[in-house]
DNA sequence: CCTTGACCTTCCAGCTACTGGAAGGTTTAC
DNA sequence: GTAAACCTTCCAGTAGCTGGAAGGTCAAGG
């Protein structure tokens, strides 16, 4: 199989494959006689696995690490446990900022006007004048 | 003053400042006899400026559009609220994207016995093994 | 047999928004 | 006098790709 079908079957991009050979994410690739890269099930098993790692929010350097448990038939599930748990610790105190920035960012719609004229609550607000915490 | 006190009231770092007017973000500071960069109060309220918007999600090319926006006496504040609403949604479609991320790995997490032995939900489910959407 | 289009390859550049660090000049305090 | 704490510029690196150029390969149609 070719990279694009790879590509198709993994959820990844063509590129994005290459690009993680290229940093040592997965092994090489076989090649074919005329140097194109060949994919087998289990290539295509390993770079879904990582497609799905990085829906869920894993950046590249844990789902080396996730990649190495999958791999290692001595592990511990704990330790997959754990990543998981430390991760949606991270995509919670991400989305606490997020909400916070949206509920100024509402607050400061809520009071402006939103016309024609130069008024305008949200500079204001912006430019804080008044408020220093 | 220099560009550590403007740091300081701005709430920005030096590098940032020296950054934003490299980009040609603000326009370049006033420099002193040594060539030290020195701003003054209405500088420090553009920074400050830039610094909030920033904070609330706004990325550059955004700031520079309310810089812009403040900066003009002819501004309609519909524009501005428009911006801040927009970005809102922004917020809104990436704050469901992790709340989803969060709720698969919370999910995992919790068909996983994270103990010391091999068997893993996580990396199974990761592996994707039975689900094709 | 030739061409056309869809593949594939490598390599280099660029994106966002900074941050770190080197090398060197200045100012201030003791 | 000197050490700390400023300041300057410039270059490189971060994350995770993506786009594009230049060129090789392959399958189908005329």
């Amino acid at each position: 199989m070719n990279i694009s079908e790879a590509a198709r079957r993994s959820g990844l991009s063509a590129k994005t494959i290459r690009y993680y050979e290229e940093i040592e994410l997965v092994s090489p690739a076989a090649r074919g006689e005329n140097g194109y890269r060949q994919y087998d099930a289990k290539a295509i098993d390993e770079l879904h696995f990582l497609a799905r790692a990085r829906e869920v929010g894993f950046d590249l350097r844990e789902c080396r690490e996730l990649l190495q448990l999958l791999r290692d038939s001595q592990r511990r599930s704990r330790h997959a446990r754990e990543l998981v748990l430390e991760k949606s610790q991270q995509l919670q105190i991400r989305i606490d900022q997020l909400v916070a920035m949206q509920s100024v960012l509402e607050d400061m719609a809520s009071r402006c006007h939103g016309d024609e004229g130069p008024d305008c609550a949200i500079l204001e607000d912006l430019a804080g004048h008044g408020e220093e915490s």
